[in-house]
This record gives structure tokens, C-alpha cells and sequence, in this order.
DNA sequence: TTTT
DNA sequence: TTTT
């Protein structure tokens, strides 16, 4: 079984965090996703994308990221049945990310920032093992 | 923006196909998506996520697919807001589909079937326009 | 059969566009994808990934992309055997590219441009047919 | 940077595993991916992916698939450039899989079953970290 | 509510 | 060089 989302699109939110009761790191994050335009005159359709992130990622969002910020989040689509507090009986769609890149720098930082602000960052939340090939017996 | 979702799994019911007011055929499916099990001890976890397809490829999941079929599909994640009959707004998450690819084959005619079971039946359901690459002038 | 490749990477040059004998165009870019370090004392490792587009989107991309862009693509991976100029096999990989988004802007839009640079442009390339849903018979 | 592959198909040939000189398990597996066909006149076009599995799971590929098996792969594009045994300079290109999938059942298997060999097997593969939500503070 |  |  497969299960695989790869959303890009702005957060509505600043990330929201918590900890588990045993300590574990969980953020809440919305995200805005525009759907493709093919008719100007139609209004924009927005998917509002709930995403959660666990421990060591979900501290480094908190830490730094914020409301308007662009994304790519890499994860699994999650349903979860549960019951709201009048009882009702509703169901919870959310993306679990397993990694989250940032694709724009924070507002402050341009402000800030000398020339270069069109430069990446990004990188450093993989959290899956990898080989640089130099070994390969073939 | 991207949005952007694969999933496999089996259909936990016979396709739903309806038309809209235009004529326009949609066939709802919902698909069974087990989570990696890590703990055998655990008892196993499922996403049962709401598949929506639209026009010619609803027709074909209708007329080809039943309960226990196993499929990819290749679509998008989108989040409907509405009021339910008791008036309490709900969101709604489905996948709308863009491709469907059938993994396995019918009971039916595996039962009927001579050897040759293990084949595989699938394409004939993408939109894309494809080139082949022949006329490349690189 | 399912082929999907989904990548995010800067332009290694500026688009390369060209018209097969029949005029549909076709546009050939290379991207630099850095792979996820896990020790920041190893050098970077950067896949160089060639990437072709086709028709309306060729043209598009060589007419607002250069080197250094930051961009998206979704698309399919396509693997051609050809003999080289000293008539030797040789496989060439690349992405058939089916979406690209731009996500960030030219530098020389930044440069002149006030202070909303970090706004997001990306979108008007998709060729699929989507739905708004709110004609749903469900 | 994002680089995520996913791929559908059939295997050419039998894995084919070896070890580095640390011991770690790598096998190779060649994938043939048809294209999707939209004019049944012409003849079919198929990619053949090359792809490279490390550890616990090259040896589970090793030991329980076989040419013509059809499985799922999901990983990222990897381009390599070495010299060959004629000293010319070649760029290989290859997925390396992240996570593979059993999308059917080995020919032994289904002709020794009893009845139901139209279920699934697959499972087991995952490498990644999850969690069942039922801790979530939200 | 659920598939294998 | 190729799978169904």
C-alpha cells in the first residue's frame, strides 16, 4: 500500500505547537494551496490543508516558520474518525509530513538582508538514511 | 502551487457512479490504504480515504471495479466545506482522481481464467497529452 | 504502469529552446537538485537532472526562466538509447516535465521591485481539466 | 530540494545482489515501465529503469522477487558520471528506491494456491518513523 | 461502515 | 539486452 502527498503552498497560520504526554513534539500547520487557474474570470479555489509534524521537525517549523511562509511538505494523507465535543461523530483529514522544506526566507530577513535574498535554504530536515554511491560493487 | 497525491489500496465497496445536472459522470469510490505495520504486536491501521472521479474514467471504474479491487490513483487532495442535514458545517477531504490504474484483476475472471492470471490490465485511463521523443531535435 | 517524478531544484543554465521539424517546441533545461546532507563535514552532493518541455510550456519557461531559478517539476522519467557522434551506445535519462512552477521570482524583478518580492507567481501552467465540485450529486 | 520518484512496473530480469567492501547489501533491479498508449496503432514504448536497493531490503528483493514480478518503487533520481572499460565518460542514471512494494504474487505461488491468490502481500518495507495519532494534543 |  |  502507497500512500504519498507532495503539497507546495503558503501557510494561513503561524505553526502551532504541543507536546505529547510523553514529551513527543507535534506541530499544527494550515496550508493554502491554490488549485490551477484555467479560467481568469472564475474566482481562485483554495485547498486549506491541515498538516501535522512531529518531534525534531516540528520544532524547527515552530522555530521558524510563520504565517505566508512557502513550503513543500512531503507526507501521508491521514483520516481519523473522532467525536467533537457535542458528540458529533466527524472525520479529520490531515497531511503527516515526513519532510517540509523551505522555499522562501523569512519577511524579516529580506527586509534585513543585504542583495541576497533570492538564495535557498531548505535543506537539513530529511530524516531518511542515504549512500553517496562511491561504494557500489558494480 | 503543487498538489499532488498516489495512493494504493483496495476499494472497501462497489464504485458509486451519479451524473450532475450537466450530464457529466462522477463515480465516488472509497479506498482501503494500510499504514506500514512496524509492530506485528499492534493491531493493524487503515486510511480509508473518499476517491472522486470524474467523466469517461468514472464510467470505467463503474463498469470495471468492485469491492476488494486493488488500484493506484494519482490525483489531488481537496478539502470541501459544507453543511450537513443537521445543519452542522462539516469539511469534507477526497482525492479527486486524475488516473486510476488497476493492479489486480476481477475474481471473476480469475476464477474462469486459464493460467495466465498474472498479467497486467491497468492502462488505457490517462488524459495527458505523451510524444515520443523520436523528433527531439537535441 | 505508473511513472512520476517530482522535483524542486535551481537551473543550472538558461533554457535551451529548439522546434522539431513539425514546429511544436521543445525546451531543454538542466537542474541542480542538492541531495539531503546528513554531515555537514561531507561535500554537497547535487544530482544534475535534464529536463525536457514541450510546446506552450517550452516557450513560456524559456521566456521567463534563467539560471539560478528555483522551480518545480512534475513530470515523467524517460530513459532513450541513441548512438553518440563516435557511434557508441549511450542512454539518456531525462524528465518528460508534464507541470513546472516558478517559485521564486528573477533577480531582476527583486532588484527593482518594492518590498513584496516574496510573494509566489508559479501557476498558470497546468493542462488538466479540474471541477469545482459545486455541481457534486453526492 | 525535493527529488521523489514513484514508478509502477514490471522486473527484466532477476535482482542482482552484491555487498560492498564495508558488507552492506545492495541489489540492482531493472524496471520496465510502459508508457501510456493512446493510439493503439503505434507500438508500445516502454522506459527500463534501472534501480538500486540498499540493506535489509536489497536482500528481501534478492530473495523474494523475480523477472516479470510487478512491483512499486519509490525513491529519487540519482545521476552518476564515471569512465567505462573504455575509458569514455557515461552519465548512469538510476532510482534509488526508498521504499519497494509486491503488487502481485510469484508465479510458484499462484500456481501451487488454493483459491485466493488475488490478495495482496507487499508489506514490510517501510523504513520510516510513524505514529497512530492517538496521542495528538490537538 | 469499511479492503486484503 | 529487456517485463506483461
Amino acid at each position: 500500500m502507497l500512500n504519498k502527498v507532495i503539497l507546495i503552498g503558503r501557510l494561513t497560520r503561524d505553526p502551532e505547537l504541543r507536546y505529547t504526554t510523553n514529551g513527543i513534539a507535534v506541530a499544527k500547520l494550515t496550508l493554502a494551496v491554490d488549485r490551477p487557474q484555467f479560467n481568469r474570470d472564475k474566482e481562485k479555489e483554495t485547498d486549506f490543508i491541515d498538516i501535522v509534524v512531529w518531534q525534531k521537525q516540528a520544532e524547527t517549523c515552530a522555530n521558524n516558520l510563520g504565517k505566508g511562509r512557502l513550503i513543500a511538505v512531503e507526507g501521508r494523507l491521514q483520516i481519523r474518525s473522532y467525536d467533537d465535543s457535542q458528540g458529533i461523530r466527524r472525520k479529520a483529514a490531515e497531511v503527516v509530513a515526513e519532510t517540509i522544506k523551505f522555499l522562501d526566507w523569512p519577511k524579516d530577513r529580506e527586509n534585513q538582508g543585504g542583495g541576497g535574498n533570492s538564495s535557498f535554504g531548505g535543506g537539513g530536515f530529511g530524516s531518511e538514511i542515504s549512500f553517496n554511491g562511491d561504494d557500489i560493487p558494480f
